[in-house]
DNA sequence: TCGACTCTATCGAAACATTCGATCATGCCC
DNA sequence: GGGCATGATCGAATGTTTCGATAGAGTCGA
């Protein structure tokens, strides 16, 4: 039963008689001798049942189809190359593709850049990301889904995990403009918010058992998607925190009111939410992990939000 | 001495087991024995330094390298088959390349509709087209370069032709709006136009024996590209005639003006151009070629211009 | 025109790679 | 537990590729 379709060693030996221009040539450069380079090229052009190369000359000429087919010829080739490089990268340590899940509230601005440059010097690790919010994406970290998180400091506590502080985000208690909370301009007491809906993001996850942070009304809804929390304030169906970046755009046009909030110490402090990197310590990251995160805890250092 | 490169025969063995989900699945549906295909997975992942499979399960999965790498295998796997395609077409009687020489005169919306739909039936037989005029057109089909010609009637005489009517062109003669012809709106006899530069198309090649054809003028521009002639006309350098499809734009602008030329006859009737196909007798034109003549020529029987 | 060189095709022998079928240990499923 | 399927491994058989030598033909400069 011979071979109906060519083999990646008969195209290497097409192209280098091509390049080198002649079988003796090719021969010399792939160092094997002349009769195996005549024997590889004689196969091929009976399994291809195509001639390639006109042997009437001195030298051989590519035929027509030849020139046709060799653009193709070398695009296997390439590709081929590709996929050796490829495994050997993995071979080398890489990982095959760096899963990493980040917790909604992380500013996706800060991962995007970092990202993009390493993935420029990581081509052999092609991102895979993951959003979701607190214990449940510090569970994909845990479970080793992801090599890297990007979690809340509070929702990833445990001892498999390394973890290192990255930036604070400021979280702003906000209404809408049509939410009496929102209507008014001067502060507000903390016994002003008791009546009114709070929406407060939840955890899918029982990790963080059920702990709830910075929760001041009677009335609670609970919500596990940060975008519909966003969503659901701008309409006015509640007051609740955002981090600051989310939402700087819906303050500036007035789509949402920052709610200034008086305790008995005074004006409160803006509440800042620790975000941090974390990794499992049984799975460190690869190299491009590893470049993920010095780059990412480099911009932390630089600009601290 | 090893090879160091995955041949084309593991990755086929490799993706059939990922189809196929075991290693003996894929056996059968390759008709080799079980144990060929744990040999060829060995040697692949030895070569490529990785371990594709993990066969702790009762099943073998992919490893996360495995999975990696698998687009990439399939890339691969799918230009050779196009390169094997490509090859069938070609050893099946598809010209590697349909090249074409058409005459500057062609209109070329008539060509790009038929081009069209032939390299969408002969992907395999893309087109290259040198564009010329008269004889230098008409030398490139008899000295083989172009397998087809779409060339002036009068310039492609040959008995080593096979030539078939296509269309004819409308030569109009022109003058632009500021050369003298071109400001009378009244028409001009032939004793006029005599004192005048005429805009001759000259023939690069040898082939028409300098024979000229409309010529009235005492002198005589001769110009070997019809586009210069074209932009000289619209310059104002003198007058000349030049194809209905490339100056009705012109006209309309008031770019160019057309002139009336009246002859011992009364007004004198519009020159006709009459334009072929051909192609040498002894080299018929291959799959892709013949179907690119037929589709012309029903459109010039559908559409006579 | 000769002679030295290089080219490709071809041959038999040797080296190598792949295949097969049989056998084993293991996991699955009823 | 018993029947069945899976993957690993082995030796023998088969096929493919390589090598080195040789022959015939083209090239190029003296």
């Amino acid at each position: 039963m011979p071979a109906l379709t060519p083999s990646y060693d008969q195209l290497q030996v097409f192209l280098a008689v091509v390049d080198e221009g002649s079988f003796s040539a090719a021969a010399r450069s792939l160092k094997r001798a002349q009769s195996a380079v005549t024997y590889a090229i004689q196969k091929l052009e009976e399994q291809l049942d195509v001639r390639l190369f006109d042997r009437a000359a001195y030298r051989p000429a590519l035929t027509e189809a030849g020139r046709a087919l060799l653009p193709r010829a070398r695009l296997v080739a390439d590709e081929m190359q590709a996929l050796r490089n490829h495994a050997e990268a993995i071979a080398a340590g890489a990982e095959p593709e760096l899963r990493l899940v980040v917790d909604a509230m992380f500013p996706m601005d800060r991962l995007v850049e970092s990202l993009r440059l390493v993935s420029a010097r990581f081509p052999h690790s092609p991102p895979r990301i993951y959003v979701d919010s607190m214990g449940a994406a510090a569970e994909l970290v845990l479970n080793g889904v992801c090599a890297i998180g990007l979690l809340l400091e509070f929702s990833s506590v445990s001892e498999h995990l390394q973890r290192d502080k990255l930036i604070d985000i400021a979280m702003i208690p906000v209404a809408a403009p049509n939410h009496p909370l929102g209507a008014a301009d001067s502060p507000v007491s903390i016994e002003d918010l008791r009546p009114h809906v709070q929406l407060v993001l939840s955890d899918r996850s029982g990790l963080s058992g059920d702990r709830d942070y910075g929760v001041f009304s009677t009335r609670t809804w609970r919500i596990a998607d940060l975008g519909a929390k966003h969503a659901m304030l701008k309409a006015g169906l509640g007051w609740g925190s955002l981090p600051a970046h989310l939402v700087a755009e819906d303050l500036a046009n007035g789509r949402l009111r920052r709610l200034t909030i008086r305790d008995e110490a005074g004006l409160s402090e803006v509440v800042r939410l620790p975000l941090c990197s974390a990794f499992r310590r049984d799975r460190p990251p690869g190299p491009a992990g590893r470049h993920l995160l010095a780059h990412l805890s480099a911009g932390a250092a630089r600009k601290p939000a």
